[in-house]
DNA sequence: GTTAGGG
DNA sequence: CCCTAAC
């Protein structure tokens, strides 16, 4: 292909481009922004996107759509069938219902999913589609029920049992805590929130991106009409904290935007962050014509230049939501009876959820220092705290450590009646402070009175009497 | 990756 | 609970 032609094939696709943006950023207008998608794909197969491209950005991944056969029946089908009634949950929960208000095109997208793929099957959709809710909590837990709705409940939950608790290779018992932690967990503020983000998530225009980033830079035979065998990685729901962030990015745009010489598109360097590992990396953004000046719709990502030879960014896939469905699926569990939900908003970095330690908890914790000595913080974790995901193996380097302090700070007051009163925050029974003290006296805390405390008292002291029975097989050997 | 220790 | 140095 000479240049004559390259430049002229980039021109043309430069003012489709354009025309698909002006679609992008108007997710509400839904009907509209939908037909007008298959007709510009209609329009331009030949050269610009191939079916699997727009599937893929309307969230079909098995696309039954075809060109010729146009799914204006299926179209209908969506407008007539009533997307609430195929999105019902099992469990009646209608999780669309939010998004449906809300959102638009990319409930379409998702709805369109539905309608069309006849032969849908749970692996295909979790692992492939990458339904941008999916990795919610309630509410795409929901959609998941929806979309297994006419699968053998076995299959759904081997499905979760092997996805969720791959890693642990839990018992069902922990699928129903799982799913019990879904019905009644207790943050509803969450929860609210959770179900917001996918309108800011389409307003954001994040999902709808790589529609655009399919358009340009292709040359025609690149794009496969029949759309067979390719497989795209799809972009991931942004999480809360990367709403959270780009919400005070857009914020700070808005700000500059008011401020008198808001000239020139500032370098806003992205909020502290404590937690960089977090990759929400949040690219300063040109706030879009189209855009109001709300949170989702400020920080569209931009078109930035439509140039075919400068090559996009792909916006970075937020991290996953995996952890928090984990905690979620903990939080049912066990003993976390008293359970502070105390969030410290430091500056958009949320912090981990507080929870205070329950008196069995210390109680395994003791058992298990005793059964494997101090500092084998992964053995303790791992088997005697293997179901409470929410205590890491730091948690519990931690947790004895104060127990340390409370036991000393016990020795050093002996009035044990009066513990209420003097630590009214510690409502530890005095009996397991002993036995922290026993251990700690057996098990020295390294530095912290490592040399001081007889080392030459070899530990075959009475501290066994809370766990009947060590097992004798890591004696500390100092 | 784990642990210790300071904050 | 977080962070980080040290291992």
């Amino acid at each position: 292909m000479n240049q004559v032609e390259e430049e002229s094939l980039y021109h043309s696709l430069e003012e489709e481009a354009i025309d698909v943006d002006c679609l992008l950023v108007e997710p509400r207008s839904d009907q509209v922004s939908v037909s007008s998608v298959w007709s510009f794909e209609e329009d331009n197969i030949g050269r610009c996107i191939k079916t699997e491209d727009a599937s893929y950005n309307l969230g079909v991944s098995d696309s039954n759509i075809n060109l010729e056969g146009v799914d204006t029946t299926k179209l209908h089908a969506l407008d007539e069938v009533g997307v609430e009634e195929n999105l019902l949950t099992a469990n009646g929960i209608s999780p669309c219902d939010d998004y449906l208000i809300d959102i638009g095109y990319v409930d379409h997208g998702a709805c369109i999913d539905y309608v069309t793929n006849e032969t849908l099957h749970v692996g295909n959709t979790s692992s492939e589609t990458g339904f941008p809710m999916f990795r919610n909590n309630k509410g795409s837990f929901g959609i998941q029920n929806s979309l297994t709705d006419s699968i053998p409940e076995s299959e759904c939950q081997s499905y979760f049992l092997g996805n969720i608790f791959r890693t642990n290779s839990k018992s069902v018992d922990k699928f129903e805590d799982f799913s019990k932690s879904f019905i009644d967990d207790e943050e509803e503020e969450e929860d609210n929130e959770q179900r917001n983000l996918p309108l800011q998530f389409a307003q954001t225009g994040m999902e709808l991106t790589p529609f655009r980033q399919d358009l340009i830079p292709n040359s025609p035979q690149d794009h496969n009409v029949n759309g067979s065998g390719i497989t795209h990685k799809r972009s991931r729901k942004p999480t809360k904290r990367y709403i959270d962030e780009s919400s005070n990015q857009s914020l700070k745009n808005c700000k500059k935007r008011k401020e008198p010489s808001s000239s020139s598109i500032s370098k806003v360097k992205t909020s502290t962050v404590r937690r960089v590992k977090s990759q929400n990396e949040v690219k300063p953004k040109e706030i879009t014509p189209f855009s109001e000046i709300s949170f989702g719709k400020a920080i569209q990502v931009p078109f930035i230049s439509q140039c075919p030879t400068e090559s996009q960014k792909t916006t970075p896939p937020p991290p996953t939501m995996m952890e928090n469905v984990i905690e979620r699926c903990s939080s049912g569990s066990e003993d976390d009876d008293s359970e502070t939900t105390m969030r410290s908003m430091t500056g958009g970095s949320q912090r981990k959820l507080h929870r205070l330690w329950t008196v069995s908890e210390v109680k395994k914790l003791i058992d298990g220092v005793a059964h494997f000595g101090v500092g084998k913080w992964t053995h303790i974790k791992k088997l005697l705290f293997s179901s409470s995901v929410h205590r890491t193996p730091v948690d519990l380097k931690d947790k004895w450590r104060n127990l340390l302090k409370a036991s000393r700070a016990l020795k050093g007051s002996r009035i044990e009646d009066e513990q209420k009163r003097s630590q009214p925050w510690r409502p530890l029974p005095k009996s397991i402070l002993c036995r922290v003290r026993e251990l700690a006296s057996t098990y020295p805390y390294p530095r912290e009175g490592n040399s001081k405390i007889l080392k030459s008292k070899y530990p075959n002291v009475p501290h066994v009497s809370f766990s009947e029975g060590i097992k004798g097989n890591k004696v500390p050997v100092v």
